[in-house]
DNA sequence: ACCAATATGGAACTACTAGTACAGAGTTAA
DNA sequence: TTAACTCTGTACTAGTAGTTCCATATTGGT
């Protein structure tokens, strides 16, 4: 009884309905899941019966109360929205041998990448790249597991345009001595996607505490450190279940390169020339 | 104002936001726009805020109460819902000038995932993924200037898969004592995007007198590598812009990766939960 | 056509939620 | 360091929504 959508209860109920509560039930479905957030009395009205009835058909579908049963429609939504297996209806999923799978793959990672440029505000993207382009303090990069490449992909070529650029190991060992020069109004961009890292994330308390300009750039599950940052930049990275897909971090990584360099220009031109001469 | 989406409204408003209200923002895009639909106190909780926040919140995007908020958000959804083709919720839109950097880049990104898409064959890309799979020999692994990261990263997720992963440093002078362990048949993974890299193409080199079964990975100008390379898999990368994006390479490194696991999966499932519990 | 049983909507009631004021925590500038 | 200011969460109030009850309407059986 738990796991059921809403949908499938009212068909399953439809029958011990009553009249009035059937045009509640076909009120619903009719533009579903919508009108089921609203409050009981414009549910009641726009499917032509009273608040009472509605809420008999909601207890008919065996939810405690209305709002209980609000909150099962959300949890559906939700669901719906995050598995990946919405799209699943024309993939038919992994076929030994299958000739199609970088083709699938390749179109997964777009919809990542569009819906990565929905989640991503401009404003916090432009504020990044203006701070990093214009070079004042020292800037530390640290990420998980495997982002770490991408901090230190990230760290190779912002080093073309500013100095001041630092490594951090997250390791608690390693940790201590490498916090003591933060000075406030440093900046700190922190790479961490599921399965979070725990010592990423005392890593991002102790930097907030030392007053640090906190960058996270994470997932759309969002890192717990997001409650530490000042800017965050959520990429979607969700593919099908077994695993998740980087490849709009990436991109994001590369976004901010191209417009720093961009943003700091007249100063990382001589740089950048400088150090292809050595 | 009428007309538009809340989370175009959010984009607008994000930069006059404070701290606190930012968390509230970052919350609801998150899971948009399911969490809007709960009462003020659980979208607070969930977004790390409290209710006033919340409601300080929703009276910036400009809703004269937290109850018409939600009728915009019910509204929403039902036209995303009615309009099916209309699907695509990625029209984010954005201020003008420069603001609208990040949707640029990214929308090239795409163009360079498809085009990708349709220069790298996909026997290639199964070859390589099978032979990955199957474990024999050791595979070393090198990359460049840049492209030496996206190496590491496909060599931290092929540890998870199989042994006999080795990175290869391809400045002259570390190369020669690396080299003497290759045996015919081990498999050798090359990055070379351009600027080609000089000593790389002497280690490719030296890997194919060594009769290593030698992958390249480059972009469409090809590296003269390919001319030593058994496999060779182009991504597009060009951009109009000075530098090039490697995003489409990452996302190749990622399908190998996914796709390499899958094939190895009755092996490297008990690899991984070994590895994991260390 | 009548009666019994059930369904229905209106109105009163209750509970909970949104809104508000305020105090203290945190931030910034002098 | 201090002082002014802004931001943020708590405690409270007012209002609105959900809930319940009951009189009335409707249905179905005899």
């Amino acid at each position: 009884m738990e796991g059921k959508t809403v949908a499938a209860r009212i068909h399953d109920a439809m029958h011990r309905l009553t009249a009035a509560e059937k045009r509640a039930a076909r009120g619903l479905l009719a533009n579903y899941p919508t009108i089921g957030f609203a409050p009981v009395a414009e549910f009641a009205a726009q499917a032509g019966a009273s608040s009472a009835t509605v809420l008999r058909f909601v207890s008919q579908l065996g939810y405690r109360s209305y709002p209980d049963f609000q909150r099962a429609l959300r949890e559906e939504l939700d669901e719906r929205a995050k598995s990946p297996l919405q799209r699943s209806q024309s993939a038919p999923p992994r076929q030994a041998g299958d000739a199609n799978f970088l083709d699938r793959f390749i179109t997964q990672s777009i919809d990542n990448l569009r819906s990565s440029a929905a989640l991503i505000p401009a404003s916090e993207f432009e504020a990044l790249c203006v701070r990093l382009a214009e070079g004042k303090g020292t800037c530390y990069l640290a990420g998980g597991r495997f982002t770490d490449f991408l901090a230190g992909y990230l760290e190779a070529h912002l080093r073309l345009v500013r100095p001041g650029l630092r490594r951090l190991d997250a390791r608690p060992a390693t940790r201590a001595d490498q916090m003591i020069d933060v000075k406030p109004g440093d900046t700190a961009i922190i790479f961490d996607v599921r399965r979070y890292d725990a010592s990423l994330l005392e890593a991002a308390a102790e930097l907030a505490a030392r007053r640090a300009f906190l960058v996270l750039i994470t997932d759309e599950w969002m890192s717990p450190i997001a409650r530490h940052a000042k800017l965050v930049l959520p990429c979607h990275t969700g593919l099908d279940r077994t695993w998740d897909a980087n490849g709009s971090v990436f991109t994001l990584v590369e976004a901010l390169i191209a417009r720093t360099t961009e943003l700091a220009w007249p100063v990382a031109s001589k740089r950048i020339s400088s150090i292809e001469r050595s």
